[in-house]
DNA sequence: AAGCAGATCAACCGCTCAACG
DNA sequence: GCGTTGAGCGGTTGATCTGCT
């Protein structure tokens, strides 16, 4: 037996709105709010639309400070960023571009992103740090690592097929350096106010209220934001703050978040502070509780996210998330950093 | 100008989850 | 604990636009 339907389809109109009907609900809902109810507020506006369709016009197009038109280099590399380490997370990548919804940012990468990267990645070439594998490979036919300076190397990509690099396309996603492990100190990190409310703390998570942040324990339960939770969505609003739990074994994210390394491990949030980025860290200590390290940098491998790509293509089995090979995860074992 | 194919994006659908009685 | 309800989410659809032949 399914779910009774939300509203009567044969008494509703359906299709694009009217410029009507959208002054009669921005009307609306300026005056007297969404009153928490969006199944009832049609009949309230005297509209004949379902309340979810509604509540999506209202939340993707009526609602103050939308953003529409295209999308900037930096947007597009915290998608990237985000997509690489999240999957398709939509809400909660939208949650780190005020202004854009969910809607809009899934539609951009299905329709353009998602081909950019595609195609700026020639399959044969590896975009790697030298680092990694000038040892492992063959040193000799590399540029030497002394005679490429750091801002040199990261324009390079790696082909793994006949060991050597060829100068990477030009393009807002470059410049991709190895990171640190994350470190095992806990100290405090300061987040910045137009960053998600992530709570930091010395001493271990406590449960402050719902919504807020609880410590890992067996039932491993990672909460983000705060109450003010107000993230885009098909669409929920621009303010930054996820209201959404997510479970460890949500797609793959236990692997993703604790597969590779014993204790660490990391999330990533983007902050936007005085054109600074910073990336915030989730960091699982041995005692079990996640706490989070900062890093100044943007943080996905091109590679990782043609993966994704690919394999959420081939096979829907992990629902569009990211699930991390362990092995593979491993193997890698290098974390790269966006630097400017 | 007409027809077609591909791209775009607004809207819908079905599902999960939290809140509540 | 259970059922119901509504919000929110991500995937998909389909109407429209655009560019090419």
């Amino acid at each position: 037996m399914g779910r009774a339907p939300c509203c009567d389809k044969a008494n509703v109109k359906r299709g694009p709105w009217s410029p009507e009907e959208d002054s009669k609900l921005k009307d609306y809902i300026e005056k007297h709010g969404t009153g928490g109810n969006w199944i009832a507020l049609p009949q309230k506006a005297g509209l004949k639309r379902c309340g979810k369709s509604c509540r999506l016009r209202w939340l993707n197009y009526l609602r103050p400070n939308i953003k529409h038109g295209e999308f900037s280099d930096e947007e597009d590399r915290i998608i990237c960023s985000l997509y690489a380490n999240i999957g398709s997370r939509w809400s909660i990548i939208a949650a780190q571009l005020p202004g854009r919804t969910d809607n809009d940012i899934k539609n951009y990468w299905n329709t353009k992103l998602k081909r950019k990267l595609m195609g700026l990645l020639p399959s044969s070439h590896q975009r790697i740090a030298p680092y990694q594998q000038f040892s492992s490979q063959n040193p000799s036919s590399f540029p030497s690592h002394s005679s490429l300076s750091s801002s040199q190397y990261r324009d390079y990509y790696y082909n793994s097929s006949h060991h050597y690099y060829i100068p990477a396309p030009t393009s807002s996603f470059t410049c991709l350096e190895p990171i640190s492990a994350p470190s095992s100190n806990y100290t405090n990190t300061t987040t910045t106010s137009n960053s998600l409310s992530f709570y930091q703390h010395q001493e271990p998570l406590v449960s402050v209220s719902p919504r807020q942040y609880y410590p890992i324990t067996d039932s491993s339960m990672l909460v983000f934001g705060s109450e003010t939770s107000c993230s885009s969505s098909d669409g929920s609003c621009s303010q930054v703050s996820l209201g959404r739990e997510i479970k460890q074994e949500d797609m793959g994210f236990q692997n993703f978040m604790f597969g590779d390394h014993q204790n660490m491990n990391k999330f990533m949030n983007i902050n936007h502070d005085g054109g600074e980025e910073y990336v915030n860290q989730w960091t699982q200590r041995p005692n079990g509780y996640i706490f989070q390290t900062q890093q100044t940098a943007l943080d996905y491998d091109l590679e990782v996210i043609k993966n994704l790509i690919c394999s959420n293509s081939s096979s829907n089995s992990n629902n569009g998330y990211l699930s991390v090979d362990e092995n593979k995860t491993e193997e890698k074992g290098v974390y790269y950093n966006y630097c400017n």
